[in-house]
DNA sequence: CTGTTAGCGCCTTCAT
DNA sequence: ATGAAGGCGCTAACAG
C-alpha cells in the first residue's frame, strides 16, 4: 500500500500532519482488516495504558457493584477500560492489589482501602501513582477522596427519630476504623447533643457490617435492661437483620420499635416493612471518582488535593413515620 | 551485583538453571528494590498477558455482582487478573467491547452475550480467542458454556405450585432471545404438559426483566378474564413487581395468589412476604466458567467444547407453600 | 548454570 | 507530509 509503517501509526491516531487522503485509505484498509492496536506494545512505548485500576472490598455488596457501575461508565465515556480487584477488606490483599496494578502500569487508581492499616495509602503517597479514595477517607492524610456527606447523613436519620419523639435512640454502628462508619456514628452523636440528650455508650453496638451482625446487635440491645424505642443502623443490610431480631422479639415496627437504615438500596421499598433510609449517590461516587482522577492525569498527576463529599438524603418509608405512642 | 539481565528475569520466574545462591541474592535485591516487572513488557514478548477479560451486561444487577465475584477470585488463585466491561445488553457496546479485549491481548475471555443478535459469538467462534459463555448460550452454536439447568428450575418451579394444587398458573418470562428465559419457560411448559394441562397464551406475558416490568406484567394478567391463582417469574426482582401489584389490587399471599421467583437473592427471605423462589448457584457460575476457560488455556486454546450446567434448587418460602383453599 | 542476541508492536524523535 | 532509526522492558532461543 505504499505507506511507512509510522504514518499508519499517526493516522490511526487521528494526529494531523497526515494528508486526509493517505489518512483515509489507511483507515479504510485498517477496518477492512480488522486491525486491532496492540494495547501492550502501546502502553510500553507510550507509557499511558488507558487503564484504570479498581479495588474495591467486596464487587458482590450492591453498593460496591453500584459504584463499580458508576466507575466503569465515567471510565468508558474517557476512553478507560478498568482492570478490577478484590480485597475482601483484607490489608494483605489490598497490598497485593496494588502490586499488581502497579505491574499492570495502569494510569490511575481508584482504591476503597480497607482501613485496618494505613501502610498502602501512605505508599501511594509516596510513589507517583495518581490515585483517588473511593468512599472511605483518612482524616489525618492528604489523599483525594470522594465519600458521601456520612455525618450528615447520620444526623439528618437521627434528627429524624428525634422528630418522632424518640428520645431513647440506639445506634447500630459499622467498624470504627472505616471512615463511613465513624462519620455516621459521629452524626448520630451531633443530633443528639444537638438536642441536649445523653450519649449512652449502651445504647451502641459497633462493628456491625453483615445482615447477621445487625440480627445479633438487635438482640443484645433488646436484652439490655432499658431497651430502645428506635434504631439507627449502619447499613441497610445491617437494618434487615434489626428488623428480624425486633420481629422474633414481637415487636411491631415501626409501632413498637423504629427502624432506619442507610444506603437506599433497590430492595428497601419492598421490604417485609418499607425501610425508611438515607439514600446515598452511589453510581454519581463512581463517576465522580472518575473524574476527579481523569483531571489529575490530564494535570499530569497533580492532585491540588480536592476532594468531594456528594450529598445524601433521608428517604421516610414505613419502618420510621408518624407519631409514636 | 554482577549478574546478567536475564539471569534477573529467570530467578524473579522461578526458572530452573538458576543457582540458589544467586536466585536468593536476586530475588532479596528486588524485594529491596521494590521491583515489580512490567506485565506490559512481559506480556508483549511472551504473548501471554494473564488478563481475562470479563464482559456482562450490569455489574450493579445482584446477580452479576454475585458471578463476577466468583470470576474474580477463581482468577486470582490461577494468577490472572479481570478486566471488566459492561454492556448493557447492547449489541454495539458487546461488539466494542471485545474490540477492547483483543487490543488487551487478553488470554482469554468470558461473556453474557446480550443474545439479540449472533455475530460476536459467531466472530468469536471464526477467531482464536479462546472464550466461554457465562450464564447463557446458544443452542445451535458450538460455543462453550457455564450455565445453570434453568429448564429444571422452572420444571421445580411450577411443579412445586401444581403440587399446591394450582391448575390455572400464569408465567411472567424473561426476553425469550435470552436462554435462561427460553429455558425458564420451557420447563414451565414441560411441568404443565407433564401434568396433561394445556397451555394457554394468556397465561403468559413475555419481555421482563426489571421490577417495573414485572409489576405491569401482574397488572395485565389481572386484568384479564381468567384469573390466575398463582405466578412463576421470571427473576426474583420481576417477582418483587408482581408482588406490590398483586397486593395493590388487594390480594393476599399466598392465600389469594402464590409466587415463585427466580435466582435467590440475599433479600428473598426478607421480603414483604418472603419468596419461594429457585436458588442458583452464582458464585460458582463464575467460579467453573473461569476454570473451564483456564483448562482451555491450558490446553492451548482447544475447546473440545465441554459446557457445564450447574444443578438449581427450589427454595420453599412464605409466597407459595402450604395447602391453597 | 549464565551470558548474548534479537525482537515482541508500537510510538517518539529526528530527518527529509 | 512522510520516512528511518531507535528503544520501551522483557523473555525466547541459543551459546557457552
Amino acid at each position: 500500500m505504499g505507506v511507512s509503517i509510522n504514518t499508519v501509526s499517526r493516522a490511526l491516531r487521528g494526529k494531523r500532519d497526515v494528508s486526509p487522503a493517505t489518512k483515509a485509505r489507511v483507515l479504510e484498509a485498517a477496518r477492512r482488516l480488522g486491525y486491532r492496536p496492540n494495547k501492550l506494545a502501546r502502553g510500553l512505548r507510550s507509557t499511558k495504558t488507558w487503564n484504570l485500576g479498581v479495588v474495591v472490598s467486596d464487587i458482590a455488596n450492591p453498593f460496591f457493584a453500584a459504584v463499580v457501575k458508576g466507575v466503569e461508565n465515567a471510565a468508558r465515556t474517557y476512553g478507560y477500560t478498568i482492570i478490577l480487584k478484590e480485597t475482601d477488606e483484607s490489608y494483605e490483599r489490598e497490598e497485593e492489589a496494588l502490586r499488581v496494578m502497579v505491574a499492570e502500569q495502569v494510569d490511575g487508581l481508584l482504591l476503597t482501602p480497607a482501613q485496618s492499616q494505613r501502610n498502602t495509602v501512605e505508599t501511594l503517597l509516596g510513589g507517583d501513582l495518581p490515585f483517588v479514595l473511593l468512599g472511605r477517607y483518612f482524616s489525618d492524610l492528604d489523599a483525594p477522596y470522594v465519600v458521601t456527606d456520612d455525618v450528615r447523613g447520620g444526623f439528618l436519620a437521627t434528627e429524624h427519630l428525634l422528630g418522632l419523639g424518640h428520645r431513647n435512640i440506639a445506634h447500630v454502628a459499622g467498624p470504627m476504623h472505616i471512615s463511613s462508619a465513624r462519620d455516621r456514628w459521629a452524626g448520630f452523636i451531633s443530633a443528639l447533643r444537638a438536642n441536649h440528650l445523653p450519649v449512652r455508650k449502651d445504647r451502641a453496638v459497633m462493628g456491625a457490617v453483615r445482615l447477621e451482625d445487625g440480627h445479633r446487635a438487635a438482640q443484645e440491645l433488646l436484652g439490655r435492661r432499658v431497651q430502645p424505642t428506635a434504631i439507627f443502623c449502619y447499613s441497610d443490610l445491617v437494618a434487615f437483620g434489626v428488623m428480624r431480631a425486633v420481629s422474633e422479639a414481637g415487636l411491631r415496627i415501626p409501632e413498637d420499635m423504629a427502624i432506619v437504615g442507610y444506603d437506599d438500596m433497590e430492595f428497601c421499598a419492598h421490604a417485609q416493612v418499607p425501610l425508611t433510609t438515607v439514600r446515598i449517590p452511589k453510581r454519581a461516587l463512581g463517576e465522580k471518582a472518575v473524574e476527579m482522577l481523569v483531571s489529575m492525569l490530564r494535570n499530569g498527576g497533580q492532585t491540588g488535593t480536592r476532594s468531594a463529599r456528594l450529598p445524601v438524603e433521608l428517604v421516610i418509608r414505613e419502618s420510621a413515620r408518624g407519631v409514636m405512642a
